[in-house]
DNA sequence: GATTAGGCTTCG
């Protein structure tokens, strides 16, 4: 029988094999097999279910008053039947033997003034409890109603007296967010007010930052139980006191009467519902309370306000300062700054900063925020508060303006930053409407910066190649030679745009795969594309030599057609147009043929005998160059290609004008112009990260020829090429190498402002640079 | 076992 009921004084009664405890020499490790623990119940809390559906009840049993321990009561926390059993019988001031307990630490040990450890009890534990009722000791009034709960009186604003401990409710007036004290503790301060309308400033200390109120926004609800009132510059003030506990409740009126507690356990009567419904209706006409935060699309420039957002990146600046990328799933109305800082710095989902870097804010926090901002976890929702939207122009350009978010030192008019739950209700709503943002646009790959992450970056087997001198510099200038150096550090501080003579170490570059380097480049939308693959040219040729060559567009004036039909390929003819001059044909190497019917193979053994190649169809009335996706003209080994956007296509009879000229030189950039065709360039796009010891940065390299002294149109053909490439790369970065080993560049470099929509950032470009002739 | 802060915007 777990639970026994005796009707005398237990000592009496027990079995002899059972040992009395002390509280005194209460710990765990001990063996408590044939031990028994004896006391009074001085208070019992509701029954209530744990998580997993087990009752359970927690009374306190206090020694009686010859004991010498220390402290002289303890929870003992019972479990399953044994909870729902003993709650149904136990009562104020009845006497209670506890035997078969287990010893375990008490989890509200810095919150009540009470033994260190608990007793727990279950009957898989194989405990038993007996419980005695001294009749004499029970009044009527204390058991009217059990369990019982203890009894708490709530003293108002404005009866406090300095000396006291007493218990408050209070709606928050105002509140820090615990920070890290200079002490050993978190701290908050809480301002709070009530019906009485006098307020009261709390300073709440604790070791454990979850032990301080969870208050996120002005117009909470606290309730603080033994909180320590005293005189401060005469004026009441609250403190912690031993055993402060606080709960916090929403202060919305009509919202859910959830508290928000460290503690497992506590207090709650309907009595006290009432008083927050009360207070949260008071509040609502006496207090200025804001509606939700501000999002980032309405934030203005010189303002303070408070943030809800979720972090998307982190990374130190410099002792004093620390980088926080966060998003509200909202785009801010106005160009916001972009802290510079290393790629490698920077903590969080790489993909992740790039897809949302049109959506996210840079914040920079400062000095005793430092430490807190560095222990966030990225993707976690944070409440920044009263950070600076700060308005301010570059330099020399006071048109270009931007907005930058500050976190300043210190913790006045509670700056400062929480870490909100993710069952917070703003946060669910957060969650919601980013979960409904759509990317596409921020998606976009169009500016160069994009390339920063395109796809892996494997390194490259590199062979030892010669050593240069560390002195000298295995690039060189090919202008501006009377410039002076300037440091990375001094060029990252400067206003922008501007170019610079620098000298530096080449500490990495993207793309390690260096035929990803190549682009194609349009001089007039700017676009870049990647370079199309061979075979999507070969499915293009292969769906249009579907269609028989029109008998009626072969022949004309300025070119001689012939067809030929193919042997056991079905129905595919090829046709081959000679673009005639003055009405001759000429040499093979001066000529300029239209190829229809043709297969990849084919086209590419036509390319070596003749000078230029363009694939045509047929139409009604005229021959028509094939979709943009392929090659309008080949030259050997380089592929022409037009840009999509840009192009608007003739036929193929606009050629006839430059046939007509006296010496057709079939100038690619020419027959792009006749067609309509925006020609396309290739280029190399690089990144370099430069560094020289003050600084380091991002510089991109555009270039067409001149940088690596190489065609950038040739390299994708030429295994050659691509050999001398990567020898060029391994001399300027050698793999696996020192950093003070790596050669020195001499380079210019100019700043310039990129702006994708409303956003601009800062960035650099390589120019009038080239690769030393010895090093090639 | 005391201390921390004790609201009231940085100046980056």
């Amino acid at each position: 029988m777990p639970i026994q009921v005796i009707d005398g004084p237990p000592e009496t009664l027990l079995p002899s094999h059972l040992q009395r405890v002390d509280l005194k020499y209460l710990q765990m490790g001990c063996d408590q097999a044939n031990k028994y623990f004896q006391g009074t119940v001085i208070s019992s809390y509701p029954l209530t279910k744990l998580g997993n559906g087990t009752e359970f009840f927690k009374i306190v049993l206090q020694e009686s008053e010859n004991s010498c321990s220390r402290t002289r009561s303890i929870n003992i926390s019972l479990f399953g039947k044994l909870a729902e059993d003993c709650g149904k019988v136990i009562h104020q001031g009845d006497t209670m033997v506890v035997a078969g307990f287990k010893v375990a630490k008490s989890p509200s040990t810095n919150e009540d003034d009470r033994h260190s450890c608990h007793l727990e009890v279950s009957e898989d534990a194989g405990s038993t409890i007996y419980i005695y009722t001294k009749p004499s000791t029970v009044t009527a009034s204390e058991t009217a109603s059990m369990p019982v709960a203890p009894k708490y009186t709530y003293t108002p604003l404005n009866h406090l007296k300095g000396g006291t401990i007493v218990n408050l409710y209070g709606a928050v007036k105002f509140f820090k967010p615990p920070y890290i004290s200079n002490g050993t503790d978190y701290c908050s301060v809480v301002t709070i007010v009530d019906q009485s309308n006098v307020k009261l400033t709390c300073t709440l200390f604790n070791g454990n930052l979850d032990a301080l109120p969870k208050i996120y926004k002005v117009g909470d609800i606290v309730r603080f139980h033994r909180i320590k009132i005293r005189e401060y510059n005469e004026q009441m003030q609250g403190i912690t006191s031993i055993g402060f506990a606080s709960l916090t409740f929403d202060g919305t009126v009509g919202a859910p009467i959830v508290p928000r507690t460290s503690t497992k356990l506590y207090t709650f009567t309907e009595e006290e519902q009432k008083t927050i419904e009360e207070l949260r209706i008071w509040a609502a006409s006496n207090l200025l309370v804001f509606g939700p935060t501000p999002k980032l699309s309405s934030v203005q420039p010189m303002l303070f306000f408070d943030l809800t957002c979720q972090l998307v990146g982190k990374a130190e600046v410099d002792g004093s300062s620390f980088l926080l990328k966060v998003w509200d799933g909202t785009k801010c109305s106005y160009p916001t700054w972009k802290v510079l800082v290393e790629e490698s710095d920077l903590e969080g989902d790489k993909v992740l900063i790039h897809r949302l870097r049109s959506l996210t804010v840079d914040v920079l926090v400062y000095d005793n925020h430092v430490q807190l901002a560095k222990s966030l976890k990225v993707g976690s929702f944070l409440r920044i508060y009263s950070l600076h939207s700060k308005h301010a122009s570059a330099g020399n350009q006071p048109d270009v303006s931007y907005v930058e978010f500050h976190l300043h030192g210190g913790t006045c008019y509670g700056r400062g930053i929480r870490v909100l739950p993710e069952n917070n209700p703003d946060v669910k709503e957060l969650r919601a409407f980013m979960d409904s943002v759509s990317l596409t646009e921020s998606q976009n790959v169009e500016s160069m910066s994009s390339m920063e992450l395109d796809g892996t970056f494997d390194n490259l087997s590199y062979q030892s190649y010669s050593e240069r001198c560390q002195q000298l510099s295995v690039t060189v200038l090919t202008d501006h030679q009377h410039l002076e150096d300037t440091t990375l550090n001094t060029i990252l501080n400067s206003a922008v745009p501007q170019q610079y003579r620098i000298r530096a170490k080449l500490r990495t570059f993207k793309p390690q795969k260096l035929h990803q380097s190549i682009k194609l480049y349009c001089s007039k939308c700017n676009s870049l594309q990647e370079v199309p693959d061979a075979d999507d040219f070969d499915l293009i040729l292969r769906d249009s030599a579907a269609t028989a060559p029109n008998p009626e567009v072969q022949d004309a004036l300025w070119y001689e057609s012939a067809v030929w039909d193919t042997e056991n390929q079905g129905q595919r003819k090829i046709a081959v147009h000679f673009v005639k001059h003055d009405e001759l044909l000429q040499e093979p190497e001066d000529t300029l043929i239209m190829v229809q019917g043709g297969t990849l193979n084919e086209i590419r053994k036509l390319s070596r005998r003749f000078k230029c190649i363009m694939p045509v169809k047929s139409s009604k009335e005229d021959l028509e160059l094939l979709d943009l996706a392929a090659p309008f003209l080949l030259q050997g080994k380089i592929w022409h290609y037009g840009c999509k956007h840009c192009s608007k296509q003739k036929t193929a009879q606009s050629l006839s004008s430059l046939a007509a000229d006296e010496h057709p030189s079939w100038e690619p950039t020419e027959i792009a112009r006749v067609l309509g065709i925006e020609p396309l360039q290739y280029v190399f796009i690089m990144k370099f990260t430069l560094d020289d010891g003050t600084g380091a940065l991002d510089a991109y390299l555009f270039d067409y020829e001149k940088f690596f002294q190489i065609p950038a149109s040739e390299v994708l053909t030429s295994s050659l090429l691509q050999e001398k490439m990567e020898m060029i790369m391994g001399i300027l970065c050698p793999p696996e190498t020192n950093p003070d080993d790596l050669p020195w560049l001499e380079c210019f470099i100019r700043s310039y402002n990129v702006s994708s929509g409303m956003e601009q950032q800062v960035c650099y470009q390589i120019f009038d640079t080239m690769v030393a002739e010895d090093v090639i």
